[in-house]
DNA sequence: ATTCGCAAAGTTTTT
DNA sequence: CTTTGCGAAT
């Protein structure tokens, strides 16, 4: 037990030594707060509590991994739970389903089905969505459920314009789940807490089981968490919480940060321990932050300690367009990595919205820059891996009226819209569920010949994979692609998207071939949980050697010796929906996570004009950079617009005023951009970026000063990774996007740097090469 | 029933 | 500039 504690400075040590009774540790970013978590349970354990009285709730299944791995090193063969909310929800809900009307087979809807659910229940209701589109209604139902506010207590607030149809849909939304046996995202939080609320033994059974609670990122929690926390600490308060409201930055998803800072409040004899030394940073990064964060107004004061060396200083650049930007920091990477000065793996560059990757890609591809985005686009997303799943998740739940609409006729089986339109009525009058009703289409009056053969035909498939639902998920999946016809339909296909597909078919088959392996009693209700509730950040590799580009939320949690922000623009950060005070405090936040993620270097950067929505637009920088000690960092800003956020900050916009004024502004900014390239100074041995426009471009090689060369032979498919930089014999250069499938149906996604645009080619037949090192 | 083409619209962050 | 949605043609 002793050497859990070595090592531990007096803080850290108190926490990890606290048993029983409330804990609350405020860790600053940087203070070894997952070291201190794990090995609290390792003590714990030490104790003698039992592994399975312990559960340990993460914000990630990132994070639950990575302190998993952590405590078996130090506490091993000892099966503590250690997940996400969502997932704990997901499995309380799997065991006392029946206590909120559901089935245990139940499934989990994403997004886009949920979506397409609430459409139904807008339908329904008979509301002609006029002034409100069906994002906002999800959005109030969303909150509402964050607040476990079910739809019987539902009650609009005053003056909210959509209340009233809110209040017709959201019941009926909730029918439809129930109905379906389904279950969106906010339900897995939102029915627990019902559940626990409701019914007092159960609490109380569960509340005894669970004798000891860990809560991460504490700062981010909603109500509906609270509520479950809450309830399963009453008469076992032995609950330990962490977190830091300087780094919550959820507040728009429903998290509340008075959570954390009612926690003293809340129970009864909390020990409080902070954690306010950083062992992560720089001291020039550290006073960068710290200034930063101090203009929050709603924020109990706190400093950021640290023994830390000073470090090299902080850099703030202005560069003339993203390109530039783009362009010259990867150059700057580039450079870094040519002198071992970081691993690509230490390098990461945050932005507040997902659109600005796109340029730094390109720029990194032309450097030949390995690279890694945790982003947007997801496999669990793309049609054909949906499809699939809906099949999976048809067989696993019969009454999924969804997944039933999502597979009936794809691939194409002659069964059309009116069809559907006549089994969706019939069901709904016999109040059957859609797959029923399909068992009756040779009964349904207007359904005759083909359609009811049609589905007829359907309705055996179904039942026929149905045999299977117990075998192996690699299995069922394997059956299903090929009975449905599935794959044989995009085999037939000559389309190139189509290819592609049959990529991430196999691809997720490998998936199910994996889970298989790794879950003995593999089931298929824990695989689609697994596939409902996996996120970008979980795909994250860290010991990739790639860099690293992702959005500042993503970053939560991640440190990096180098890390680049970009965009730091009014509008981009603070964003342009953020516009009360406690939102633009959000936004500082969120520039203080980014900031605090880095060890030795970082640099933020804006441009002058950047191009949004197809043309050009003058940027005004973000307020925020005036708050920094900006004569402690190293500036490369060009004369003149050093202070424009300070001057303009207070007259965006002339409503109807001075337009004079705003376009002298704006022609002020033309000749800066012209006059200066400012990322000369950062960069002296980078050349100044290309002057030729993009569009005199003839092709990759051109621009790259090559000509293109003979075929080499072919290289193996495994020599390529996603982010690489390769060379085609007919395009040029470009980088790899995606990669999918194995062996000789190994496909790569290629974005050229020319007009070809993207392709796809399977590596085994084609030229593709992959390029090492910079290219020039 | 499917496919193709054009037009319009839209851009925060995510479990 | 990109993606989504709808409408017309086959």
């Amino acid at each position: 037990m002793q050497e859990l504690l070595e090592g531990l400075t007096e803080a850290q040590r108190e926490a990890v030594e606290h048993v029983d009774g409330p804990l609350l540790i405020i860790a600053g970013p940087g203070s070894g707060k997952t070291r201190v978590v794990t090995h609290r349970i390792a003590h714990l354990l030490a104790r003698g509590v039992h592994p399975r009285g312990i559960v340990a709730l993460t914000f990630t299944n990132k994070s639950a991994e990575e302190m998993s791995r952590r405590v078996r090193q130090l506490a091993p063969n000892q099966a503590v739970w250690m997940g996400t909310f969502h997932r704990f929800g997901a499995q309380l809900l799997r065991r006392f389903a029946a206590l909120v009307g559901l089935a245990e087979n139940y499934s989990i809807l994403d997004v886009e089905d949920s979506r397409s659910v609430l459409k139904r229940a807008v339908d329904e209701s008979g509301h002609e969505l006029l002034y409100v589109t069906p994002g906002q209604i999800a959005h109030a139902i969303g909150e509402a459920k964050s607040r476990v506010i079910s739809p019987d207590q539902y009650q609009p607030r005053a003056g909210d314009p959509h209340g009233a149809i809110v209040r017709d849909v959201y019941p009926r939304y909730q029918a439809l789940l129930r109905e379906t046996n389904a279950v969106d995202f906010d339900d897995l939080l939102m029915l627990p807490a019902c559940m626990l609320r409701d019914h007092p033994e159960l609490r109380s059974q569960l509340d005894r089981q669970y004798t000891h609670i860990m809560v991460d990122e504490y700062q981010d929690t909603n109500l509906a968490q609270y509520a479950i926390v809450r309830a399963l600490s009453c008469e076992l308060p032995n609950l330990a919480v962490t977190g830091d409201p300087d780094q919550s930055i959820y507040g728009w998803r429903g998290a509340t940060i008075n959570n954390i800072l009612q926690f003293e409040n809340d129970y009864e004899d909390v020990r409080t321990v902070k954690l306010e030394q950083n062992y992560r940073s720089t001291r020039s990064i550290l006073r960068v932050a710290d200034e930063l964060i101090a203009h929050n107004r709603y924020r109990k004061p706190k400093r950021l300690l640290t023994d830390n060396p000073e470090g090299s200083r902080v850099r703030l650049v202005c560069y003339g367009d993203q390109r530039d930007e783009a362009r010259q920091i990867a150059a700057r990477i580039a450079n870094d990595l040519e002198d071992a000065k970081h691993r690509p793996e230490e390098v990461a560059i945050f932005y507040r919205v997902n659109a600005l990757s796109r340029s730094l890609e390109m720029a990194l591809a032309a450097e030949g820059v390995p690279f890694q985005i945790v982003h947007g686009v997801e496999f669990y997303q793309r049609k054909e891996v949906k499809d699939l799943l809906a099949y999976l998740h048809l067989l696993n739940n019969p009454r999924n009226d969804t997944a039933l609409l999502r597979v009936i006729n794809s691939p194409p089986r002659g069964i059309g819209e009116r069809t559907v339109q006549r089994l969706i009525d019939h069901g709904r009058q016999r109040r059957l569920s859609l797959l029923d009703a399909c068992r009756e289409a040779g009964a349904i009056e207007k359904l005759k010949g083909r359609a009811a053969v049609a589905v007829a035909r359907f309705v055996h498939l179904i039942d026929s994979l149905s045999i299977h639902v117990h075998r192996p998920v690699e299995e069922i999946l394997g059956r299903v692609v090929v009975e449905s016809g599935y794959k044989q339909h995009l085999e037939s296909s000559t389309r190139e998207e189509d290819q592609d597909r049959i990529a991430n078919v196999d691809e997720l088959l490998s998936a199910a071939r994996e889970f298989d392996e790794q879950h003995a009693d593999s089931q298929l209700d824990s695989f689609l949980e697994q596939a409902a509730l996996v996120n970008d950040v979980d795909e994250w590799d860290s010991g990739s050697g790639r860099v690293t580009l992702m959005t500042l939320h993503a970053a939560k949690g991640l440190e990096f010796d180098c890390v680049y922000i970009v965009g730091v623009e009014q509008g981009l950060l603070p964003h342009e929906r953020s516009r009360e005070e406690l939102e633009i405090e959000e936004e500082r936040r969120l520039l203080f996570v980014g900031i605090t993620r880095a060890r030795h270097d970082l640099q933020l950067s804006y441009v002058l004009r950047r191009a949004t929505r197809g043309s050009m637009r003058s940027v005004i920088s973000s307020p925020f950079l005036v708050e920094l000690p900006r004569d402690e960092m190293d500036v490369h800003v060009p004369p003149g617009t050093y202070n424009y956020a300070d001057t303009t900050a207070s007259c965006e916009a002339p409503p109807g005023g001075d337009w004079d004024e705003y376009n002298q502004l704006d022609h002020q900014l033309d000749e800066v951009a012209e006059f200066e390239q400012p990322a000369r100074d950062v960069n002296d041995d980078v050349p100044p970026p290309d002057a030729a426009p993009a569009t005199a471009v003839q092709s990759a090689a051109e621009m790259l000063g090559e000509t293109p060369c003979a075929p080499e032979p072919a290289a193996p498919p495994e020599a390529f990774e996603h982010g690489m930089m390769v060379r085609h014999p007919e395009y040029g250069h470009g980088a790899i996007i995606a990669l999918s499938g194995s062996g000789l149906k190994r496909q790569a996604t290629v974005r050229f740097l020319g007009p070809a645009g993207t392709r796809t080619f399977r590596l085994a037949k084609s030229a593709l090469q992959p390029v090492k090192g910079k290219v020039r």
